[in-house]
RNA sequence: GCCGCUAUCGUCUAGGGGUUAGGACGGAUGGUUCUCAGCCAUCAAACCGGGGUUCGAAUCCCCGUAGCGGUACCA
C-alpha cells in the first residue's frame, strides 16, 4: 500500500487477543460539532471494525463551562448518528464512573504519588505573574512560556505565599530526555525536551487538568488507542512524560486531521456558531447516514471509485491506515449531494413519514390530513428533496391557496404585455373549460385532453402549462402539472384559475 | 515570537520514479421532458516554488514558501 505501509505496519502490532477499546472524550462545553462528530465516527468505526469497544468519557473537568445540557446535547447527536457507545455516558461500565468530575479522587491518588515521588510540586505564581513570565519568555525567543521557577522553592519562600493566601497549582516536572511520540497516522517523531514545560495538572481550585486526566484515564480505563484531534498532537509528549513517571501503559495514538471551513481554520463552535452542530443538520432534514457517510470521507477513503458507504460498508472497510495527514474542507454542497442519493433510497412511505414532522410543524397537516393523499404528494415531489424541509417550499400550495404569484415567473409565463395577458386569460378560460368537461378526473384523462386542446389550437405546451402551473401554485417549477391538478382535484384547480384571471385582469 | 503538522483540479480524494495524473462534489454545455429536479453525454479544471539524486521526479532527498494547529489554572 505504498505510503502507507509503516502505519499499516504499525497498527497490526496490536496483539490479536488484545481487545480493542477506544473512546470519544467530548467537554460537554457545547453541542457536538462536525469535527466532533468525525472523531467520534473513527473511534466507533475503528471499534467495531475490529470488534472492540467504544467507550464514551465525559471530559468535564473545567467545571466553569462544562454543563449538563451540553453533555445531554451531545448524547443526542451520537445517536442521532447511530453511534452508540458500549461504555460510558449515560450508560455505565466496568470502568465507571465515566465522567471526569466524579473521579477526582482517582485523580488525587496519582497527584500524591507524584509530589511524593518529586515529579510533581506547588507553584504560586499568580496569572499576573504567568503572564510577565509568558511575555518575557516570548521577547527572549524562548521555547517554553514557564520557567519552573517554582520548583525549587525555598520552605521559607513557600511559607510566605501560603501566609499571603495564595492557592498552589500543581505541575509536572518534565523530564529533560527527549520524548518519542509515535503517531499511528503522522509516524514517530523524538521531542526536544527544551520545548516541554512543566504543565499545571492540578488547578489552584483543586480540579485536575485535562492532560492529567486523559491519560490516567486511558490507562485506567484500558483504553488501547486514542484517536482524536491533531489539535491535541502538541500534548502528546505532555501526557507521555506524565504516563511513563507513572508508570501507565500508554496507548497508542493516532491523531487525525482537521475539518477545516472553506477558508481553511479549523471548524469551531465559537468561529461557526451552530452552522457546524450537529443537531442542526437533523432538525434540518438530514439523514443520518448521510452525515455519517460524508464525514467518513473527510480524511478517509477507500479508493478511487467508491462515495457512497453504507454504515455497514463503512465498518467493514473502514481503517487508520488510509487516513490522510492533511486537513479537509467541510463542503456543504457534498453534504446535500450524499443527502439526496440517501433520501431517494427511501421508498415513499418513508419518505411520507421523515418529511410529517416539517408539514406539521408549519401546520399544514394534521391528523385528519389522509395519508394516502400525503403519499401521493410525496410521490409527485419525487427526486425533487435536498433536505426533507425542503418539502415545506415545495409542496405548501397543496395544503393552500394562500400564495403570491412569484413575479419573475408572472412576468415570462404570464406576459408583460396586456396583449401577452390577455392570451394568457383566453388560455387559462379554455383550459378550465377542458378540465370542467373533462369525464375523469384522472391523470390520463387531464393529460390527453389538454393536449388535444393545445395541440387542436396551435397552443405550445409549454406556454399552457406553465400558464396554468402559476396559476395553481404560484411558481414556475415544481413536479409534473398533471400531478398537481389530480391532486388538487377539479373544485380547487378551476378556482384557482379563476383566481388567476382575476389576478390578470385587475393588473 | 516559539514548538509542531501539512501541501495533487475550487472542494473531497486516487495514484506514488516512466500514466493522456483517475474518480466524485461543484461548475459549464448539449440531450430528454409541461417547468424544475433527475437522468444521459460532453467539456473546463490540479501535482506550492527552487535545488539536487536519476536516463527519467508530481512521486525520493534538501532548502524555501504558504497554510493551519498549539503555545491557558480549556479540552
Amino acid at each position: 500500500m505504498g505510503k502507507n505501509s509503516e502505519r499499516t505496519k504499525m497498527s497490526d502490532t496490536v496483539v490479536p487477543n488484545d481487545k480493542i477499546r477506544v473512546r470519544m472524550a467530548p467537554s460537554p462545553t457545547g453541542f457536538l460539532h462536525i469535527g466532533g462528530a468525525r472523531t467520534a465516527l473513527f473511534n466507533w468505526l475503528f471499534a467495531k471494525h475490529h470488534n472492540g469497544q467504544f467507550i464514551l468519557r465525559i471530559d468535564d473537568t473545567d467545571v466553569a463551562r462544562s454543563t449538563d445540557e451540553s453533555m445531554h446535547e451531545i448524547y443526542t447527536a451520537l445517536k442521532w448518528l447511530g453511534l452508540e457507545w458500549d461504555e460510558g455516558g449515560d450508560k455505565g461500565g466496568p470502568y465507571a464512573p465515566y465522567l471526569q468530575s466524579e473521579r477526582k479522587t482517582i485523580y488525587e491518588k496519582y497527584v500524591t504519588q507524584l509530589l511524593e515521588s518529586g515529579n510533581a510540586y506547588y507553584c504560586y505564581c499568580s496569572t499576573e505573574e504567568l503572564e510577565a513570565i509568558r511575555k518575557e519568555a516570548r521577547s527572549n525567543k524562548s521555547t517554553r512560556s514557564y520557567d519552573g521557577r517554582c520548583r525549587h522553592l525555598s520552605s521559607e519562600a513557600t511559607e510566605q505565599y501560603m501566609s499571603e493566601g495564595r492557592k498552589p497549582t500543581v505541575r509536572i516536572k518534565m523530564p529533560d530526555k527527549p520524548i518519542r511520540v509515535d503517531d499511528i497516522i503522522l509516524g514517530s517523531r523524538n521531542i526536544d525536551p527544551a520545548t516541554l514545560e512543566d504543565e499545571v495538572i492540578v488547578r489552584s481550585n483543586g480540579m485536575p487538568n485535562y492532560n492529567l486526566t486523559s491519560i490516567i484515564d486511558d490507562a485506567e480505563m484500558q483504553i488501547t488507542h486514542v484517536i482524536r484531534g491533531t489539535e491535541h498532537l502538541n500534548n502528546t509528549p505532555k501526557q507521555i512524560a506524565i504516563a511513563n513517571v507513572l508508570g501507565l501503559n500508554l496507548p497508542q495514538f493516532a491523531h487525525i486531521p482537521l475539518v477545516l471551513d472553506d477558508s481553511g481554520r479549523k471548524l469551531s463552535k465559537r468561529h461557526h456558531g451552530d452552522l457546524v452542530a450537529v443537531n442542526r443538520y437533523r432538525e434540518q432534514g438530514y439523514l443520518p447516514e448521510a452525515m455519517l457517510n460524508f464525514v467518513a470521507r473527510l480524511g478517509w477513503s477507500y479508493d478511487d471509485k467508491q462515495e457512497i458507504f453504507s454504515v455497514a460498508e463503512l465498518i467493514e472497510k473502514f481503517d487508520l491506515d488510509r487516513v490522510g495527514k492533511s486537513g479537509s474542507v467541510f463542503d456543504i454542497k457534498k453534504l446535500e449531494w450524499l443527502n439526496a442519493h440517501y433520501i431517494n433510497e427511501l421508498d415513499v412511505s418513508a419518505r411520507t413519514d421523515a418529511v410529517m414532522s416539517f408539514w406539521e410543524q408549519e401546520g399544514l397537516v394534521d391528523s385528519s390530513t389522509k395519508r394516502d393523499w400525503l403519499e401521493k404528494i410525496v410521490e409527485a415531489v419525487g427526486e425533487r428533496l435536498t433536505t426533507f424541509q425542503d418539502i415545506i417550499p415545495q409542496t405548501r400550495y397543496f395544503f393552500t391557496d394562500d400564495f403570491e404569484y412569484e413575479s419573475k415567473a408572472v412576468k415570462k409565463w404570464w406576459g408583460g404585455s396586456d396583449e401577452k395577458k390577455e392570451k394568457t386569460c383566453e388560455i387559462l378560460t379554455n383550459l378550465g373549460q377542458v378540465l370542467q368537461e373533462v369525464a375523469e378526473f384522472d391523470i390520463e384523462t387531464v393529460e390527453s385532453a389538454i393536449w388535444k386542446y393545445t395541440d387542436e389550437n396551435d397552443i405550445k405546451r409549454v406556454a399552457a402549462m406553465q400558464a396554468m402551473r402559476i396559476a395553481l401554485t404560484g411558481t414556475s417549477f415544481g413536479p409534473s402539472l398533471f400531478d398537481i391538478v389530480v391532486l388538487l382535484g377539479r373544485d380547487e384547480v378551476l378556482k384557482r384559475i379563476q383566481r388567476a384571471m382575476a389576478y390578470l385582469s385587475h393588473k
